[in-house]
RNA sequence: GCCGGGGUGGCGGAAUGGCAGACGCGACGGACUUAAAAUCCGUUGGCCGGAAGGCCGUGUGGGUUCGACUCCCGCCCCCGGCACCA
């Protein structure tokens, strides 16, 4: 519970309310293309409806807002939307406890969601709200899809899948966290399933290419980057042809060919379609049951590096190209069925994994690679780095630096080999066992396979009488209504798809049908969208670098190659905010009963404290822990703008005028430091200066050096530069202050360079780097001058103590460091 | 293990080669009050000193520089991401 709040000399509730309701009324927030001015589209992610907006959502959406609201006032044509992210499975999972419907459940939510952003008094456009489980908006995910689809980007496997058992449903590859399930936490299984995925990795290249954005923290990239995994190598085949298969070859991947001469054992994953094949009758029994165990071991203890190197051989062997060596075959989970070809060559002596295996099952370890200072003997460990060949045939004396090319030019002549690159990355799995989403528009016909139920069919909707109860399937494949259909093909009997897409679809192209909400002929109005798109600023957390984030630059990228937008990148420049803790600086749960509730500070101490306290509390992107008592510093803080905003300037009238330039400059200073500060989304430090500037305002009145004129552009200037901030009080006060409505639509103030410099200046003295005198001078002073003045100081003068001047320093405007010895 | 971010008063933070600690919280003292709350004013990095003043001080050890919180090298700690990807 908050505690007593401070008595305030204004009721924050009644003239939040008010000034909503007119700000709503006058639609003061519509956006409208309009070619006389630059356009101007800043996002923030649209929520979850969980049912309340918490603090979390206040800290990203506050200094959001007002953001929007300063490139507004500085002439921007700005568009601000908002919307609900509204599929998803808590809704399911709450209709499944309760017994509500998940379509209910979600609207009351975000009925109650609206009422506190419109209390946090955040200047979004509500004529353009989204709320993406309405047909209007799903059928689009379904058209964009049937695009996909026929362009070969969207597609159906078997596969083994990451199967969460407790959302009864499987995920795809980004959702799945250290083998645990991103939203729930259980440990992940793996199932052998039929399942939809998107081609993302055909678009693996350019997604590293981040040349199209303007502004996007590199950590965000970086770990895009690392996701998608780049690695260059070669593809190398090791032949099989004596085993009398119709494959005569079994290919590995390597980054290192210049190995290959070590490879002393072949492994191939559990999962490798050979296995079954190559191995030997009298191995069977045990390869039987080593894959068993490797099927049955969770992603956790699979995916742990430094457990113990397990596998069995299979009995059979393969020859190396490159030297006619027969070199034996196992299978070991150590190797991933899913990358590269699910095969490696083993080189014990020069990867880490591979002498853990060799160590473990006494297999040779050959050195071709040189160490420094190498002895010839026996390695202690693997040497993975670069060095001259060895034990190599021909390739003897070839040096790091050239080995790779070497080898692989060699191979790619002799075709048993090529140069390829192989992506971390998997395809995006999008298929989904849950009722709660987009119908993924397929029919499958027992003639005619899959058909894509044609476009004049959209949209697939969703029945409104399924059953919820997880059972592994979709609830949708238990309604006969929905499940059973004519085939649109040949018009025979045929089933639904039904399976749902992943709700990461349904985010990643949101931003474009903000632009014309309501347009029925395609996901959004082309002209809308030219106008509009890409966004120039999006904010959010920096969790959903590789899914929301990794997802709407492919998407972007495939309507583009569809020419549906003309553009490649959503948005060009990207600011992440951190998190806000509870006050005991822990992350904000239940179960620790640290939870901050904003509704109750903003009936207590207003919305604008609220805002301004997380603004105030440290760099946006660090976050920063909350604070009870923080926040009614804040409130006193408006309370003293607000008295300052009050006071009559006609008291000035027989004040000397002496100050009035030491006002005036301090006033074009403030314009300028928090115009620069609010540019750089540098919210602590614009509420700093408006701080420090009403305490010099203060000061200026008691001290009564200043005339009338000076104190009300001061206080003009202070009311505009508090608007994107505090949008209530400065309304507020700008009204009672008398001037015409609405602060929000006046233009940003400007500061004048001249007014704004000093005439006086401190200049620091230095003795040897040490601060030893300061002196007040006039700003033009010149560099004999100031040198003149130290000298002089009796301060330097004591310093010096005798000793003998070698060296004068001189920082115009700054500092003189006179350097003796 | 690898990659990134960070370490500054009692606390949140400011300063990105030139006055360390702006601004705010807290604390202490004072004014107002019968009293308290609220409000306003003052003090507030540490040490020495009666004071003037001096010395020390930005995780830690070196280095560059007239001058380092800021740049470079080593180490310690905290946070985030990735982690058998051949």
């Amino acid at each position: 519970m908050p505690p007593q709040p401070p008595e305030l000399p204004y009721n924050p509730s009644a003239i939040e309310a008010r000034w909503q309701s007119r700000w709503d009324a006058d639609q003061l927030y519509r956006a409208q293309p309009d070619a006389s001015r630059p356009k101007w589209y800043e996002l923030t992610m649209y929520p979850y409806p969980s049912g309340d907006l918490h603090i979390g959502h206040w800290y990203a959406m506050a200094p959001y807002d007002t953001h929007v609201r300063f490139k507004r006032m500085q002439g921007f044509n700005v568009l601000a939307p908002m919307g609900f992210d509204a599929f998803g499975l808590p809704a399911e999972n709450a209709a499944i406890k309760r017994g509500i419907h998940p379509h209910t459940w979600t609207m009351a939510n975000i009925e109650r969601m609206r009422g506190q952003l419109r209390s946090m008094g955040a200047a979004f456009d509500w004529s353009r709200e989204i709320v993406c489980c309405m047909p209007e908006y799903y059928r689009w995910n379904q058209w964009l899809f049937l695009q996909f689809h026929q362009r070969g980007l969207a597609y159906r496997a078997f596969a083994p899948a990451n199967w969460c058992p407790s959302c009864q449903t499987v995920l795809a590859n980004e959702q799945v966290v250290g083998g645990r399930c991103e939203r729930c936490d259980s440990l992940v299984e793996r199932r052998d399933l039929n399942q939809w995925f998107f081609r993302i990795t055909r678009y693996a290249e350019e997604l590293l290419d981040f040349s199209g954005l303007l502004d996007w923290p590199e950590k965000i990239k970086l770990m895009q980057r690392n996701w998608i995994g780049r690695s260059e190598g070669v593809e190398l085949s090791f032949d099989i042809s004596h085993a009398g298969l119709s494959e005569k070859t079994i290919k590995v991947f390597t980054t290192r060919p210049d190995t290959v001469h070590g490879a002393t054992f072949l492994v191939l994953a559990p999962e490798h379609p050979l296995v079954e094949r190559l191995t030997a009758p009298d191995h069977r029994a045990a390869v039987a049951e080593y894959v068993l165990q490797a099927r049955r071991a969770s992603e956790i203890e699979r995916m742990s590096a430094d457990r113990e190197k397990t596998g069995v051989p299979i009995g059979a062997y393969c020859v190396n190209s490159f030297n006619g060596e027969r070199v034996p075959m196992y299978i070991a989970d150590y190797v991933l069925a899913g990358y590269g070809s699910g095969a490696v060559m083993a080189v014990p002596a020069h990867d880490e994994r591979d002498f853990a295996f060799a160590r473990k099952h006494r297999l040779p370890v050959k050195v071709v690679i040189s160490p420094p200072d190498w002895d010839g003997g026996e390695l202690s460990q693997a040497f993975t780095g670069q060095g001259v060949m060895v034990h190599s045939g021909r390739f003897d004396g070839t040096p790091g630096d050239r080995a790779f090319d070497a080898v692989a030019s060699y191979a790619e002549a002799q075709g048993f080999g090529r140069r390829t690159i192989t992506y971390r990355m998997r395809d995006w799995l999008i298929s989904r066992q849950r009722y709660w989403g987009t119908p993924i528009p397929i029919i499958n016909c027992q003639k005619c396979g899959a058909v894509p139920v044609p476009e004049k069919d959209l949209p697939v909707l969703l029945p409104e009488d399924a059953e919820f109860k997880p059972t592994g399937e979709s609830p949708l494949a238990r309604h006969a209504g929905f499940l059973h259909t004519a085939c649109p093909q040949c018009g025979g009997p045929a089933t639904r798809e039904t399976d749902t897409l992943d709700t990461f679809v349904d985010s990643s192209w949101y931003y474009l049908r903000y632009t014309s909400p309501h347009y029925d002929k395609a996901p959004f109005d082309p002209a809308e969208a030219k106008y509009w798109a890409p966004v120039d600023q999006y904010t959010g957390g920096a969790e959903h670098a590789v899914m929301h984030l990794l997802y709407s630059r492919f998407f972007c990228k495939a309507m583009r190659d569809l020419g549906i937008v003309s553009f490649g990148e959503p948005f060009t420049r990207l600011y992440n905010q951190g998190i806000i803790l509870g006050e005991d600086r822990e992350k904000m749960s239940k179960s620790r009963g640290n939870v901050v509730n904003p509704d109750d500070y903003v009936g207590t101490l207003g919305a604008d404290a609220v805002r301004v306290f997380l603004m105030f509390i440290g760099p946006w992107d660090q976050g920063g822990s909350w604070s009870s008592t923080g926040i009614q510093g804040i409130s006193r803080w408006i309370n003293r703008v607000w008295a300052i905003a009050e006071r009559d300037p006609a008291a000035l009238a027989g004040a000397s005028t002496g100050g009035v330039p030491e006002l005036r400059r301090v006033t074009h200073k403030t314009i300028r430091r928090v115009t620069q500060d609010l540019e750089r989304f540098q919210f602590n430090t614009s509420v700093s200066a408006l701080m420090e500037f009403t305490n010099h305002l203060g000061r200026a009145w008691e001290s009564r050096a200043v005339d009338a004129a000076a104190w009300r552009e001061a206080v003009r200037a202070l009311l505009l530069l508090l608007a994107p901030i505090a949008p209530h009080t400065s309304e507020e006060l700008w009204e009672r202050a008398g001037y015409a409505y609405s602060i929000h639509q006046q233009p940003w103030p400007a500061w004048d360079e001249a007014l704004a410099r000093d005439e006086e200046i401190t200049l620091v003295v230095q003795v040897n780097g040490k601060l030893r005198d300061k002196i007040a001078v006039a700003a033009g002073v010149t560099e004999a001058q100031a040198t003149a003045l130290a000298l002089a100081s009796d301060k330097v003068k004591a310093a010096l103590d005798g000793k003998q001047v070698r060296k004068v320093i001189y920082v115009p405007g700054k500092l003189v460091n006179v350097v003796a010895g």
